[in-house]
DNA sequence: GGCTAAGCGAGACGGTACGTCTAGTCTTGGG
DNA sequence: CCCAAGACTAGACGTACCGTCTCGCTTAGCC
């Protein structure tokens, strides 16, 4: 079997490594230049010199090219940092997202997850490669802060994921404030304190 | 000045009402029928038989139809169903919204929403038209339901509205599971009551 | 029956002769600007500030009101000049029809001309209201240059107008020379003498 | 040199000359059906079936197809037939020209020459592609003639072709008479003849 | 002086073709 | 089998005029 693999894989000549690198370096800096749209298969041959059969004998079609950029780059980024408790490494987790998404990584999210609406294919690579790994290691977290005794262990663990992380897409595709520190601060403490008028602290005050 | 604007409005022959409504319905049904990226000002003209050179009469391109017919068509639908409180209206209205976004209404919402990323002038239209105004509804029941003693009157308000709302848009956008009611309510209780363990009213009742 | 015409020619608001003559004076500059080709009646309508609608009740086409601006305009010139013999009168008349060729009724004869080969009605008009007379006029001098003695009576009258002038035609379209007043001249003394060597002379130099 | 030159050519895929053919066969089919003005681009692309794109590659417009389409088709016919003395092939010629025109090479040279008047590219092609090398021709021929002592040696050669020649361009576009052989036998007497009542020679021989 | 009928300006409308663009496939020649 | 180059199919783009239409307003002659 794996013989077979390799007589296969060594007939004719071997696809260029250089190439791959050039074609997905390119393909993302095209992307943050000029804006996804107006990136095409024909704009990242051209940059590279390289012949758009090169490309498409490797991926389907634009997007295929740029998530694996975007995934290839973004991987090693955003795993969670060490902190005293498992929600602090949360809270902290949650900052460095915000930082990543007010720069380049912002802009290729939003121009893959909006691209996601229009491609199922892409939608399944999306989920699969970013959004579920991210999602395990925010539950996994999850978890352990509810071991710690820091959350109460009745809460909806995916409920709890978006209350925490949605916000912050939200802002990055509907552009309705900024992703700054202060408003992660908010979100972070709103949702460990809750909204609701709190009767036990009304009658404390009344005492 | 009415009668200048008049004036002007008067002459040549009016643009007709029925074509207009032909073109964005058929505009939103191939959107449903076929995705937002597949449908073209030519597929629109061919459905409805009207000339290409009439829908740019009026338009700029196959997103501002879409948009229009989305807005015409939506405008109306989810006001605050009437309820005791206004906290109780916030709750139903959320349920609403799931309501919609399950069906072709989230269909709709969701290409637009992922189309805006692309375009910024329809970006500007979509939250001008539909994210602002629906965002007021909601801050002005927050407000209404901080009077009314239900929720704290620290909270931010803002950061309230994402932290109520945001979760349902990420779920339509990233897939990662049902807009259902049961995730309607768990977003609504653990919001209002929060994540924490709640030590700080157990001390306080302690005390 | 006349009373019949006018109480249909009298009912209603008479057509405005002023608009018929901005359309044609417009119509001719427009052509001798721009072309034939880039004219349209659109650009009539704009230039002259007259709605399609006015253009469009008078003429079929483009080219008819060009047709009917150049009749206009140069219906009577090109009479023939006053000489001592029939035969000298078409000489001139010869140089007359070269003169105007060489200027601005060149141009139009030019494209109307070209025109006619796509429009049979157009065709017709020409032939009939510009060709027709113009041949008429010089059959007739032929005619007289034969009683004069001054042309061989066994002469095909149609045949020789074509002789004479169809090389100024020939010239203006095919642009293989200048219409110049020395090439008049030698079409003239050509056609008399012919081309042929004279044998009679050849034997006389032979004497 | 040649070694550059056949590099950049062999480079990439070579442009079909099946289609070349295909396309200018289609084009020309159009015209003598449909005619002139109504072909289109985008017909020839319907007919043969192949992409506007290829067309717009190899021609800049239709005219520029069908020129080349008739020059393709029709360069090998019209030369001199032979016979025993120059005189006698340009008389031949003459009738073959005639032939020719009374058929689609005459339709397709009304609807190029007409369009030449508003096309000046259009025109130099025609000029260069057709009329010279025809009129080259023509030229030789009349200096044999002169050489064989048929033609008076004082003639004026370019007036001459014009004398010969026009007429039956002239009935071709002017449509005043059929270009039949017995047109043709008038023309090349009187032209050879001379028109004039022949005074000078009567003279000359009573000399 | 009101009525009738056509003229008129303005601009919408259904069409047709334009020439351009991009995507993705196919076909060369040369490693 | 890889690669560069570029031809090719396919089809939407947005524009330009065409010639027709539908408005509201104007301008005449007639009752």
């Amino acid at each position: 079997m794996s013989g077979e693999t390799t007589k296969a894989a060594n007939l004719g000549r071997p696809r260029s490594e250089q190439l791959h690198q050039a074609i997905l370096t390119a393909a993302l800096d095209l992307v943050l230049e000029m804006g996804f749209r107006v990136v095409s298969i024909e704009a990242i041959a051209a940059k590279t010199g390289i012949a758009k059969t090169t490309i498409y004998r490797r991926w389907p079609n634009k997007a295929a090219v740029i998530m694996e950029g975007f995934l290839t780059e973004l991987r090693p980024a955003s795993f969670f940092p060490e902190a005293e408790t498992a929600l602090e490494r949360i809270r902290l987790q949650m900052h460095v997202t915000a930082e990543a998404f007010r720069g380049r990584d912002g802009a290729l999210v939003k121009a893959l997850l909006a691209e996601t609406q229009f491609d199922p294919d892409l939608a399944e690579v999306y989920r699969n490669k970013w959004t579920l790994p991210r999602r395990k290691l925010v539950i996994d977290m999850l978890e352990a802060a509810i071991t710690q005794g820091a959350l109460r262990p009745d809460i909806d663990i995916e409920g709890t994921v978006d209350l925490l992380y949605a916000p912050i897409y939200y802002r990055l595709l509907l552009g309705t404030g900024p992703i700054s520190d202060a408003y992660i601060e908010i979100l972070f403490a709103e949702s460990m304190k809750g909204l609701q008028a709190n009767i036990a602290s009304s009658r404390h005050r009344k005492q």
